[in-house]
DNA sequence: CCACTATATTACAATATAGTATTGCACAGT
DNA sequence: ACTGTGCAATACTATATTGTAATATAGTGG
């Protein structure tokens, strides 16, 4: 099946996106928002990182329309846009457990 | 549907893998051998890149199993290990795409 | 208006990364 | 063996990014 053309242009916008992906505190934040809304202090506990850092990441993450934030008060609301960085995800794990199993052929077959 | 649950270490493979293909030259590089195995050179010139700096970059994909090798004489051929960067693309895309609709619809509603 | 809280922003030090020039190495042809 | 070629490895510079400390902003309650 023909998946997309890839002009460069395109190129580096996916690669601005993957990027944004390619640090485990923001996937950390992402998996934290997994369950739904939640406030910035909230997510300050869960991953354990400090607050000004945090923020910075849930900046770019909303720059990237990764996660959409809503305003209530003194607090910010963030949610995940989608669920598309989990579908990613697995496929990375699926490369992973597939290099693995055959990484353990190799080794079995001593 | 429920997605894999994303340990930390687990976390920080997957970032690893993303931010490699965080990187357009890499993309280019993964672009570049859609249609089958590629020496380095031809992929130099296919890209652009320097040859020092391609291999650096293929270095990195092979390490994290985006590319196999196959020497030949004094060539080294490179090819895809599988087609799921396209489809890992694809889901940006797709996502970029939602979210430029959604702008689109923002600007339309003045 | 003042103090307090939640978040964002800025400035900065430490580290990481990309690109490049250079060197090394393996192989092919003579 | 000698030479040239294709690729990898190393060393280095320039730039980018992370995390953090300090400060700013915005809202809330007294």
């Amino acid at each position: 099946m023909g998946y997309l053309k890839l002009t460069p242009e395109l190129m580096d916008i996916i690669a601005e996106r993957f990027k944004a992906l390619g640090e485990p505190a923001r996937l950390q934040i992402l998996d934290a928002l997994r369950g739904g809304e939640v406030t910035v202090s909230e997510l300050v506990d869960a991953t354990g990182l400090g607050q000004a850092n945090a923020s910075k990441h849930l900046g770019l993450l909303h720059q990237l329309g990764f996660v959409t934030r809503r305003k209530e008060g003194l607090f910010v609301y963030y949610s995940l846009a989608d669920r598309d960085v989990f579908r990613l995800c697995d496929i990375m794990c699926g490369r992973l457990e597939a290099e693995t199993s055959a990484r353990r052929k190799v080794l079995a077959r001593r």
